[in-house]
Formats: structure tokens, sequence, C-alpha cells
DNA sequence: TTACAACTTCAAGTCGACTTTAAGTCAAGA
DNA sequence: TCTTGACTTAAAGTCGACTTGAAGTTGTAA
């Protein structure tokens, strides 16, 4: 296949190809002329990168478990890790959900004056905790792209 | 307070607390020479913040949320729009999080031999879970405290 | 009064994951 | 043989969210 044809059959841009190849997430089986010929493997190991960068992975990460060659080797442990990080991700979104949800019909004069949005957000605690300790910022930096 | 008592209060840097001011996010109550006086409510300005961007949210779509100075009317429509959305988020990402717990103790010899495997990513392939807001919940961690 | 730490602004830099652009190569069809 | 259009490379650009650096200002302690 040319690289035309697994990015057909991928949904994966040309230029994200040659960007994966050259960060070692895939290979290329040869050339004919300039032109890269890939084996129709690629089509799952994309899959999978997919499947990793949808659960928030990074390409670096990714690239560690496909490993450098063969079959992939996915450490357990790091799924299982990702796992929670996912949920602590699902309760936060649970939380900004019902916040919103409730600033959407409440009459308070502003989100911070309602008592039960800020015992939603868990404003309180946020207080104490920074009065306590200096909390570690948030944030990763990441969204998926897409298309 | 002045900016480093924020700072250390929130664990915001100062550098980020004049970017937030600039974008809006959040605003000082006046300057004491060429200073920036804040009030205390910026501390509950600056968790929701913090909620928000660990749940995935730019720093647009917070503005957005929290309203705009001067704004009196917050648009519960949106609110309500963005509940939504956080909520089938919620349940893709329940999906997700499921698969991995599933992938981490499954005993099939090779995760790709594992049909739940291969339908999380035959998912994430079909781009069916992709328009994600998903970031790692776990990161950088520079600043941890300083107390 | 003077030193200076802490603040200020504005510009430029960084990082991850790509995309875009410019210039060049080449297999295949007319 | 010539043309064409899909491919190639290397380098630069983009985007969001900040951080860093240089250069200037200022309240306050000595």
């Amino acid at each position: 296949m040319d690289i035309s044809e697994v990015a057909k059959q991928s949904g994966v841009p040309a230029s994200t190809l040659r960007f994966y190849e050259e960060k070692g997430l895939i290979h290329s089986v040869g050339r004919h002329g300039l032109k890269r010929v890939f084996n129709a493997s690629v089509l799952e190991r994309l899959a999978l990168i997919a499947l990793g960068r949808s659960a928030g992975f990074s390409l670096d990460e990714i690239a560690k478990m496909l490993g450098e060659k063969g079959k992939p080797d996915i450490d357990r442990q790091l799924l299982l890790d990702k796992a929670k990080e996912l949920d602590e991700t699902i309760k936060k979104l649970t939380t900004m959900r019902d916040g919103l949800q409730h600033a959407a019909v409440c009459s308070a004069p502003s989100h911070l004056e309602c008592p039960k949005f800020r015992k939603l957000m868990g404003l309180a605690a946020a207080k104490v905790l920074n009065d306590e300790r200096v909390k570690s910022a948030s944030s990763p930096t990441h969204k998926i792209a897409k298309a």
C-alpha cells in the first residue's frame, strides 16, 4: 500500500503518517522509488495508536508500549494507571456537569453566592486545602486531536 | 492582597495570574502604584478555573461559563448545552475506562487477541471516541508546595 | 537618600502534536 | 518523450497555555 491508501483506510492524514514514521511509531516496509510502501499491518498499529490517544496517552508513552517492533507489549499497570486517571477526570466532569446544570436554573445573583453551587463545586474544600498546603498546580495540556 | 499573596495562597504563579487577568478570567480591584491589588474572592475564582482546567476545558470555555464581567445574565441555555456535552463525554470516558480496566486484567495471551480490547480499538479508530477533551489527569507536576 | 527586592510591561520562547509550504523527485499515462 | 500529479524532504508555522527574559518602575527598609 502506498501512503494515500493507508491514509484512506485509516483516516489518518498522510502528513501525520510521515510524522508518526519519523517518530518511530509506525514503519514502512520499503520504498518504490521515493514513495513509502506500507504493509497492511500498519492499520492495526494505527488503530492501537488511536486508542492510546483517545485514552489520553502521549505519543511517547504509546511508542514505549508498542515497542520498537513486533508485538506490542502493553504494561498492565500502565493501563490501570490510565484507567484511574480517567476515573478522576470523570469525577471532575461529573462535578462540573452538576454544577453547570444547577447554575442554569439557579436564581442566585452570582454562582459564587449560591450555596448549592458552592457545595457542588467544593469550593470550601478548595479553600481549606489551599490554606493548609499549596496545591499542586493542575494541568496537563493536551487535547485529543480531532479530524 | 498583592500578586504574590494570591500566588502563595492559590498556588498559581504570578506570571499565570497576570496572564489570566490579561485574558479576562480574573480581575484585580486596582493598583497600588504599579502593583496589582486583588480581592480575596479571586481565590474562589481561581479554584473554579482550576477545576474547569482539570476537567479539560479551555480557558476560553471557562471564561464563558464563569460569565463575563458586567454581564448580569449568564446564558442559561449555554450552561445546559455544556452540561449535556459533558454528560456525553462522561459516557465515552466511562467506556474507555472500563475497557482499559478490562484489558489490564484480561487473560487473553495478547491484548490484540482479546475481543473486548479489539472492540475498543475499533471504537477509537472509528473516531467514535475522538472528539474528546481527554487529557491525562496527571501531569508535569512542577511546583508542589513551598509552604 | 539610597539601595533593592518585588513588582511592572512587552516580547519572545517552550512544548506536544501536527499542518503547511516550498522546492524537488519520479512512475505512469498520452 | 514529455507531462502530470502524487509523492518526497526539510523547515517553518500553528495553537493553547503558559514561562522566561530584558528592561524599566516603585514602595519600603536601612
